[in-house]
DNA sequence: ACCTGAACACCGTTCAAGT
DNA sequence: ACCTGAACACCGTTCAAGT
């Protein structure tokens, strides 16, 4: 809305500049504004001028995605008691979760993200289950579990709960002691010592 | 695409046909076939006739995502071992998940399903908990743990999962036994003996 | 290489008719 | 009550320019 550029003026626009300016509308007007168009608007462009910056919407929403798994507080695989830095782990990703619902049913849709942060924090997790003795397969399948029950958590989380049967929706702290507990029989199943 | 009435000519449409045709339209185009102008083109009606008689595209959704439960194979809560009842229970239902790829992403989105499908698992699961005396909080919370992990790991089966870290995609069969394996986990943390 | 103009092929939904 | 016509307010994406 209200360009006052002639073709081939730049707006100075980069790719880092498009992913900030999604982050931002995400953060002040929630996910369905984030569309290539209210993005453009954001920044002063045609929408058409996204997309020499992002492939297309996917690969942009991959990016904000996996940008924001950088705010997890990963323990440190070489020092940290393998079960509590598990724990640690999982508990600070379903606070991350919960402080970015609009992205949950994303996270969910594409069953977590695949770019540079979630590598490293799978990195994380592989190297404190390897202290444990837990790798190749059985590492793969706890990693499974955690990240799949951590996501399906926070998902239930964020808003009131679909509640099959008879029930009220259960306060914050009740799902996040829920969450505490599911997954420290997880840890226990997986044969994580405590 | 064709519609051959005048104004005030009846189509024969009614609310069963509507989702009929729409569980049809998933079944044989895929989920982004099933758009209120493309059940419409399939009905020969123009768009707006569908809101005679559904509300909107989410209420419609919903019916679709509770008829499918209908399929779930549910025990006796009468006569099942509690433990063996849940169990077959929340395996069914994976199967049955995974026989609707494209509808788990909603099934996440929205949490589970609200209709009198839904109502009556919940209402099986909540009867067999009461069998070994967990009623209340406690069965909530059990309720509540067991369909997120259903429906967390059906959606991480559905397609080649995201990998965090390094890993191939596994096979179809041992994801199932990955599901398994948890689901048990999660029935000893809960209390239900084996 | 980076942007605009214009267009294509869609969406969900509403409102005012007609019978 | 159930449908059509027409429209509103959007989408994501592509193609052909301009500098």
């Amino acid at each position: 809305v209200g360009q006052q550029r002639a073709p081939g003026q730049r707006a100075g626009l980069t790719r880092a500049r498009v992913l900030e300016a999604a982050r931002e509308l995400l953060a002040e007007r929630g996910l369905e504004a984030v569309s290539m168009r209210g993005l453009a608007a954001r920044l002063e462009v045609t929408p058409n001028a996204l997309y020499s910056h992002v492939a297309n919407k996917t690969a942009l929403i991959d990016d904000v995605l996996d940008d924001v798994l950088a705010e997890v507080r990963a323990p440190d695989p070489e020092t940290a008691e393998p079960a509590a830095g598990l724990h640690a782990l999982m508990s600070s990703t379903y606070e991350v979760l919960l402080a970015h619902p609009d992205l949950v049913p994303l996270y969910l849709a594409r069953r977590g993200a695949r770019g540079p942060e979630a590598q490293q924090l799978g990195a994380v997790m592989l190297a404190l289950l390897a202290r444990v003795e837990i790798t190749g397969a059985r590492a793969r399948e706890a990693l499974r579990v955690l990240i799949v029950y951590t996501i399906g958590f926070a998902a239930f989380a964020v808003r009131p709960p679909l509640e099959i049967g008879p029930a009220v929706g259960p306060p914050g702290e009740e799902l996040a002691a829920n969450f505490e507990r599911g997954l420290r029989w997880l840890l226990a199943g997986i044969g994580v010592p405590d």
